[in-house]
RNA sequence: GACCCCGUAGCUCAGGCGGUAGAGCAUUUGACUUUUAAUCAAAGGGUCGCGCGUUCGAGUCGCGCCGGGGUCACCA
C-alpha cells in the first residue's frame, strides 16, 4: 500500500510547519478537557446556559464549514460530536490559523455553550489549541439526517481490507464500528460480573504449554530458548481448569485467547477468545440451565431485548431454549433412525440423503456430515443439542443411561455452534482409554487428534469431583449479539496476510 | 486448497465495443461573520494492484503473480 505522500498529505506537512512558524505549539503536552460532548449535548439548558459557560472540549475535527470571517467545525470525541463556532472577532490572534486546520486534526476548544439559529447546541470558541495534527488524509464521510431522523452516510469508508488493516481509521470514520467494540466489552464485563456474583474464581492458566490439549486442533509451535524445548500455544484451557478443580476450587473460569493453526473464514480467526467455566458437583443438565440464563441475561443487558436480528432473520434468546437429543434431531430432519447403526449402514443412509462422504469416512465423520448438511440449517432459534456419541467427545463422561453416548450438549443459534459443555469425565481409567484411543487415531494420521497428557491423568487419579464444564466462543457470541456476520468485524485487529513490499 | 467476484485520484465510484482517463466529496485559490452533505467561481491531483504477452496502440483482451471479498472444502 502507498506509504508515499500524496498531494494532500504534503499540504498537511506544510501546514504543520506554517503553524509552527506562526508560533503555535503543535504538539503540546496536555489539555484541560472539562466535559465530554455527550455531557454537554445532554445537559445544555437554554434557560440556564451559564452552567456551561466555561467548558473545555477536545476531539478530532470531523467537518469544516468556513464562511469567511466565521467558521463552523464539528469535533468528535469518544462520546460523540459537537459543533464548534469560531468567529474572527473572538479569536483575533488565532483566526488566520484556522485555515491551516484540516479534517482529522485534534484540537482543544475553550468557550461557552449556546444554541444556534438552526437549533444546534454549539461551543462558541474563545480559545482554540492544536493538540495534534493529522498528517494523513482521512476518508471523508459526510452525513445527513433526513426528515425521518435517519442517518444517511455518503461515501462511507468501505474498503474492507483497509478498514481491517487500519482499524484506527475505521474507528475514527465509522461510528458503528466503535459501538460494536463497546458492546463487545460490555458483553465480556457482564459475563465476568455474572460469574463473580456466583462466587466463581477467574484464573489465568498457561498460554505456552509443553503439551496441548482440551480440543482437537492443530497448534502453533514455538520454542523456549532458556530450556531449549518446544512449546505450543494453547488450543484450549480445559485441562488446566480441571486441574484447578482437582486442587479444590469449586468454580473456576477463564476468558482468554486460544490459538488454532487452521483455516480462516467468516467464523474462524487463528486467535480467538474463549470462555471456559468448570463448576464442581454439577452435571450438564445444571449447566444447560446456567447457559440459558447467561446467554439470555447477557442479551438483555447489552441489547435491552431478547430479540436479535441476524441477516434479516429474527432470533429470540428468550428462555427456555429448545432442547433436543441429537438422534431425535436426526430422525426429525432426515427421517432416519441413526442410533445404533453400523458404519456401513450410516454410509448407505448418507448416500440416500445425498450427503457427500468419503468412502473411508468413520461413522463419527458420517454423522457429523449428516448433521452439518441436514440438521444445522434448522437450528435457527437457540437449540441445545443433547447427548453425543462417545467417540466424538473424548473428555465427556459416559451417559448415565444411554449406551454409547456421553453427557454433552452444544448450543446452536442461527445454525452455528455457540457453546459446548459436558458432564466432565472424571474416571481416570476411562479417560486414559479415551486418550489412548485418540493417540491411535493420531498415529493413524489425524493431526488434530489429542495428545496424551500424563500429568492431567495423574490429576484425575488424585481425584476430581463430579464437574460440569462449559465453553463459549466469545467472538461468536459477540457476532450474534451485534448482528455481525464476519468474525473480523468483532475482532479489533483480525489476522491479515502481511502486505508485500513492491 | 478449489471455484466465483473485485482492485481506476485521499474516499466513494463510473468507463470497459482496444485509440492514450472521468464524476461527487476531499485538496488549493478567491468570495462569504449562525452554517450543517453549507453555497458560488476557478485550479491542481492518476506508473487505472504488479509483471509478461497479443496489437501500430492495452485501464479495457490473454496468461501469471500479489492483495481483498464471497462460496465450498477443511475445521469447531
Amino acid at each position: 500500500m502507498a506509504e508515499q505522500l500524496n498531494e494532500q498529505d504534503l499540504r498537511r506537512f506544510e501546514e504543520l510547519e506554517l503553524l509552527e512558524k506562526a508560533g503555535i505549539e503543535v504538539y503540546p503536552y496536555s489539555f484541560n478537557k472539562t466535559h465530554s460532548t455527550k455531557f454537554i449535548l445532554k445537559n445544555f439548558n437554554d434557560e440556564k446556559s451559564e452552567e456551561l459557560f466555561n467548558v473545555g472540549v477536545a476531539g478530532r475535527i470531523s467537518a469544516i464549514r468556513r464562511m469567511g470571517k466565521a467558521s463552523f467545525f464539528h469535533i468528535a470525541d469518544e462520546t460523540g460530536k459537537i459543533q464548534i463556532y469560531m468567529k474572527k472577532d473572538d479569536l483575533p490572534d488565532f483566526y488566520e490559523n484556522t485555515k491551516l486546520l484540516d479534517i482529522g486534526d485534534i484540537i482543544g476548544v475553550e468557550g461557552f455553550t449556546f444554541r444556534t439559529k438552526t437549533g444546534e447546541i454549539t461551543i462558541h470558541a474563545r480559545k482554540v489549541s492544536l493538540l495534534a495534527k493529522c498528517l494523513r488524509t482521512l476518508p471523508v464521510v459526510k452525513e445527513e439526517i433526513d426528515e425521518q431522523g435517519n442517518r444517511i452516510v455518503y461515501d462511507a469508508f468501505a474498503d474492507k481490507e483497509l478498514r481491517y488493516r487500519r482499524r484506527y481509521v475505521d474507528l475514527i470514520v465509522n461510528p458503528d464500528v466503535k459501538n460494536t467494540f463497546i458492546k463487545r466489552s460490555k458483553i465480556i464485563s457482564y459475563i465476568r460480573k455474572f460469574f463473580d456474583e456466583k462466587g466463581w474464581l477467574e484464573v489465568d492458566t498457561p498460554i505456552l504449554q509443553t503439551i496441548y490439549g482440551g480440543a482437537t486442533a492443530r497448534p502453533f509451535i514455538t520454542h523456549l530458548n532458556a530450556l531449549d524445548i518446544t512449546l505450543y500455544l494453547r488450543i484450549a484451557v480445559e485441562l488446566y481448569l480441571k486441574r484447578l478443580i482437582v486442587g479444590g476450587f469449586e468454580g473456576v473460569y477463564e476468558i482468554g485467547r486460544n490459538f488454532r493453526n487452521e483455516g480462516m473464514d467468516r467464523t474462524h480467526n487463528p486467535e480467538f477468545t474463549m470462555l471456559e467455566l468448570y463448576v464442581a458437583y454439577k452435571d450438564y443438565n445444571w449447566m444447560m440451565d446456567l447457559t440459558e440464563e447467561l446467554i439470555s441475561k447477557t442479551a438483555l443487558e447489552v441489547n435491552g431485548s431478547y430479540e436479535v436480528e441476524f441477516d434479516g432473520k429474527l432470533i429470540s434468546l428468550k428462555p427456555p431454549f429448545r432442547r433436543a437429543k441429537m438422534f431425535d434431531l436426526f430422525k426429525q430432519y432426515t427421517g432416519y433412525e441413526l442410533k445404533g447403526k453400523s458404519r456401513d449402514e450410516l454410509f448407505e443412509i448418507a448416500k440416500k440423503l445425498n450427503v457427500d462422504v468419503d468412502d473411508n469416512a468413520s461413522s463419527m465423520k458420517i454423522l457429523d456430515e449428516i448433521f452439518g448438511a441436514k440438521v444445522e440449517e434448522h437450528l435457527l432459534q437457540p437449540t441445545f443439542v443433547i447427548d453425543y456419541p462417545l467417540e466424538m467427545s473424548p473428555l465427556a463422561k459416559k451417559h448415565r443411561s444411554e449406551e454409547g453416548l456421553v453427557e454433552r450438549f452444544e448450543l446452536f443459534v442461527n445454525g452455528n455452534e455457540l457453546a459446548n459443555a459436558f458432564s466432565e469425565l472424571n474416571d481416570p481409567r476411562d479417560q486414559q482409554q479415551r486418550l489412548e484411543e485418540q493417540a491411535r487415531i493420531r498415529a493413524a494420521g489425524d493431526e488434530e487428534a489429542m495428545v496424551v497428557d500424563e500429568d492431567f491423568l495423574y490429576s484425575l487419579e488424585v481425584g476430581m469431583p463430579p464437574t460440569a464444564g462449559l465453553g463459549i466462543g466469545i467472538d461468536r457470541l459477540v457476532m450474534l449479539l451485534t448482528g455481525e456476520s464476519s468474525i473480523r468485524d468483532v475482532i479489533l485487529f483480525p489476522m491479515m496476510r502481511p502486505e508485500k513490499n513492491k
